[in-house]
DNA sequence: ATCCGCATGTAACCCGTTACATGATTCT
DNA sequence: AGAATCATGTAACGGGTTACATGCGGAT
């Protein structure tokens, strides 16, 4: 088993999410809603079929459960199985390949907010620095193309220059970030502040 | 005519390239695979059937001739017919939808590019400050979501860092290129040195 | 003769979108 | 009864990916 295609970037998502708390589906919809980029809202036709994808992989188990709201039909609580959280794992564990790093971003910044409770400081650290080494080559690459004499319309260097401008402000923030997780562990330590995070159920909106 | 559907991101790309200069589908791979951004680099399964549906929707016509290389069997070159310019045209012409900036962003530079031989300075500027404001109201999202006292795990608030410093240069880019190309126009005018391109299918110029 | 490189095309498969359907319960 | 909200699901459709097929000429 486990032994099929690799997972989609949604179904990773959905399995990372699962692992952090088991939920169900319309809660999963919830979240991507309130998420601060919140540009991402998963229709139920790729939602539930892609939660019954991992649960006939055998990475998540579902339990029916009376809904939240005690108004509702029964909801499927999904959680992982132990190969589910395996997966989880590996997927976030997984260095930074430099070839996907422009078109991954995303995906690996939000690796980097799911290794926190997975990780310890070593690993993090060695996730930056790979995220660090595969945006400098890349930003370098850039660099290298304006600098070779290719005929290049005024606007297409411009372009290239927001490129430029913009992955090294991502290259900026990965030395920075090292630098700030380095600094905090040589810290002695202090009171541990970090925020629990609540049940929060306060305002759900309506989705579909 | 034209009441389809909307045109596809990739169909208005190809598009958008066959305006530039007519094209043979293979020559639009090769065009992919030397771009700077390189990253994306259409397979024949979604190429061909692309041009076929903007040739059966009359945005472009086919002509047969020899192949370049005199080596290989004879090549469709595309050119846009005048509804495909009008497409194109609109598509360019269009100001930023704040909601599409993020997401977008790639297709917003790429209309950038393409629209430096087909507008004039009033309706560029237009266009960038149209893309000032709805990038500096995304910002400003982000921020005012870190600044909200949300309950987010150290990682969270590092990675909405890394999206507020991103988006930020993205900003500080279409500022100065505002002001860049303010300068241009303000200048006595000097003689045009801008590079004219040759018809030089020796070495196709990248894009974006 | 065949194999390689140019150039276009096709078929199976998978996934996401849109729009609709269905259950279950409370409110008016 | 009907509307509204929560919650899961399904069907039609379109497009991308992968992998393979086809045509055509020149080189070994």
């Amino acid at each position: 088993m486990m032994a099929g295609r690799v997972l989609t970037d949604f179904e990773q998502v959905l399995l990372a999410m699962i692992c952090t708390a088991p939920c169900s589906g319309y809660e999963l919809k919830q979240r991507f809603s309130t998420t601060p980029m919140g540009v991402y809202k998963p229709s139920s036709g790729s939602l539930y079929p892609a939660l019954r994808r991992l649960e006939q992989r055998g990475l998540v188990r579902a339990q029916r459960s009376r809904a939240r709201q005690a108004t509702a039909r029964p909801t499927r609580v999904y959680e992982p199985t132990a190969m589910g959280r395996a997966a989880h794992l590996a997927w976030v564990r997984a260095p930074v390949d430099p070839a996907s790093i422009s078109p991954q971003l995303g995906m690996h910044l939000l690796r980097f907010v799911m290794m926190e409770p997975l990780l310890d400081r070593h690993e993090i650290l060695a996730f930056l620095r790979s995220f660090e080494v595969a945006m400098a080559a890349f930003v370098d690459r850039l660099e290298r193309h304006t600098a070779s004499e290719q005929l290049l319309g005024r606007h297409a260097v411009l372009a290239l220059d927001h490129g430029i401008a913009v992955h090294r402000a991502s290259l900026d923030w990965a030395r920075r970030t090292i630098a700030h997780l380095d600094a905090l562990a040589s810290l002695p330590t202090n009171p541990e502040r970090r925020q629990r995070l609540t049940a929060d159920s306060s305002a759900p909106r309506p989705l579909d």
